[in-house]
DNA sequence: AACATTACCTGACTAAAGTCAGCTAATGAG
DNA sequence: CTCATTAGCTGACTTTAGTCAGGTAATGTT
């Protein structure tokens, strides 16, 4: 352990040594770093002020001034937003787009300086060897907790969800006939809601409601398209039956769809097997089932070593 | 080449937003960066206050009162440098050695809450990845250039050269009979002196000097035993033929002793081939020759893709 | 209609980080 | 011995980054 761990700070030394760098060649365009920073924000999706504000996490007072010295730089302009007239929309002026051309600029350049020196075969193990710390570093990020099923996150998230299967199932989807009225008892006492963020944002979704005699159910378990691949699934799944052992229960149950190949094939993994149908959802094909608590060593809460 | 540099920006940003972490975690303690990065720094390896204050790039002023900072809270001592009463020696009180440890355990939670929520085979994936792109983004930010053989650096490399050679040849080495009065002719304008830096610190050098009839001779090729296996000799190689070529010279030519059998492999795979003795060193077992030039398309003075 | 909340702005303040000029004492070079 | 240089210290100053307490206009809630 301590030598994976001595092998993570190395690598933190010497990339922040090298990807450092950057803050210098930005101020080198004379301009404070906070200002340069909340130029590259604004240019990748604008928005309104607060919307920024909430991204870069800044008291209130301090980005009113920031905007205001990017304003009278000539780099943005404000306009009242439509239909709330409290609210301004930001945007670049040409100026202020040739500025973000310029620390575009910078950053290639770092990016370049990074593998230039490398030989062809060198260059692209660093390429490799980059995506895969940062698919990995990505998915160690993730974090997942119960929610209010009600709430902004969840809400998004079963929205996507429910566009997705209308999209995928042969027939399309329709949430009323899906038993939505149902997705109250995906509350605590008897349930919960598992919301995936990953830096903050909603990037997926799982619910557990009991059902009669220490059984649960598992439903809406999604994870967003540019989350897949990172394991997400699994370790949303393990969280699940996480929360079945706390609630006391002995076993969860789930149905899927026949559109949903990948979804059988974790279920499978995972330690699920077919069972007879149990319920009278109108799109489900398949129905699996897992008996929890099967090994005596664990205690009921711990994390297994897969799920964290 | 786009997607290359998409790949390295895309990396650079999750890994500086993973990794800064690290900034938060330190102000934790309720000490300013400035003073925690001097005690991490001092902790490293003490030294005297000039060499501190050099290493950091601060400001004498600035330094001055960051030291003096840390010694009114009890966490180092400063005492007069022995021979030089001018200098001050900076080491750490007991209080400062216990606050670095804390430092220190700070920065190994981050390392473990990076690796710590993927299962056993990420882990392993991530860990392998991370020494990957460490190693090569080491390898990345060496550079070579020509110096005054005279200088520190390069009189550092080249003790570390024969001292080097005193331990592995049979009969021991010893720079007096190495022909050393030579050295002076590896300098402009018949020849060169390289030096190898990394992060600024000298890891290795080169020397070309010029031979009768456009002939050229590399001497003194070193590299510090802890830069090797990152392709350094191979471009500290190329570079002196770089150099050779600039000169004007249409060959090189190079001698070696038969204890240093990774050199020999390196002259041959860069296109050396053997020939009969050329001088008259007594360490000498191997004579090589390389003939430069030989790609016509390639402009004297632009860099192959090997050597850059 | 009354009241609370929200979005943005302003003034007053602070700490951190750093720059610059000049000072003293010790050391080195000629 | 003289003079320049070096190592460290001090005072005065600036910029950056931020906090906090209010203020105003628009919007939502009851």
């Amino acid at each position: 352990m301590s030598s994976s761990v001595d092998q993570v700070r190395s690598f933190n030394r010497i990339v922040t040594l090298r990807v450092g760098a950057l803050d210098d060649s930005y101020l080198g365009r004379g301009r404070p770093l906070g200002q340069a920073r909340l130029l590259s924000e604004i240019a990748r999706d604008g928005g309104d002020m607060r919307l920024l504000r909430e991204r870069l996490g800044l008291d209130s007072g301090y980005f009113s001034r920031l905007v205001q010295s990017l304003r009278k730089q000539g780099l943005i302009t404000l306009k009242q937003h439509a239909g709330d007239r409290r609210r301004r929309d930001i945007a670049l002026t040409q100026q202020g787009q040739a500025e973000h051309a310029a620390y575009e600029q910078l950053s290639d350049e770092l990016a370049v300086s990074m593998i230039e020196p490398l030989n062809p075969s060198q260059q692209e193990r660093l390429l490799a060897a980059m995506a895969e710390v940062e698919s990995l570093l990505t998915a160690a990020a993730v974090t997942i907790g119960c929610e209010r099923i009600g709430g902004d996150a969840a809400k998004f998230c079963l929205t996507q969800y429910f566009r997705e299967l209308a999209e995928r199932f042969e027939g399309g989807f329709d949430a009323a006939r899906a038993q939505a009225e149902k997705d109250n008892s995906m509350a605590p006492p008897t349930g919960c809601f598992l919301v995936v963020r990953l830096f903050g944002r909603p990037i997926g979704c799982g619910g557990l409601r009991s059902l009669a005699s220490g059984t649960g159910e598992i439903k809406r378990m999604w994870v967003a398209p540019e989350a897949r691949g990172l394991g997400v699934a699994r370790r949303l799944l393990a969280a699940l039956e996480d929360k079945a052992v706390d609630l006391g229960m002995h076993a969860v149950r789930l149905d899927t769809n026949r559109a949903l190949a990948q979804a059988q094939s974790l279920y499978r993994k995972a330690g699920y097997h077919a069972i007879e149908r149990f319920n009278d959802n109108p799109y489900a094909d398949f129905w699996f089932e897992k008996r929890l608590g099967g090994d005596p060593g664990q205690l009921p809460g711990k994390s297994s070593p897969i799920s964290r």
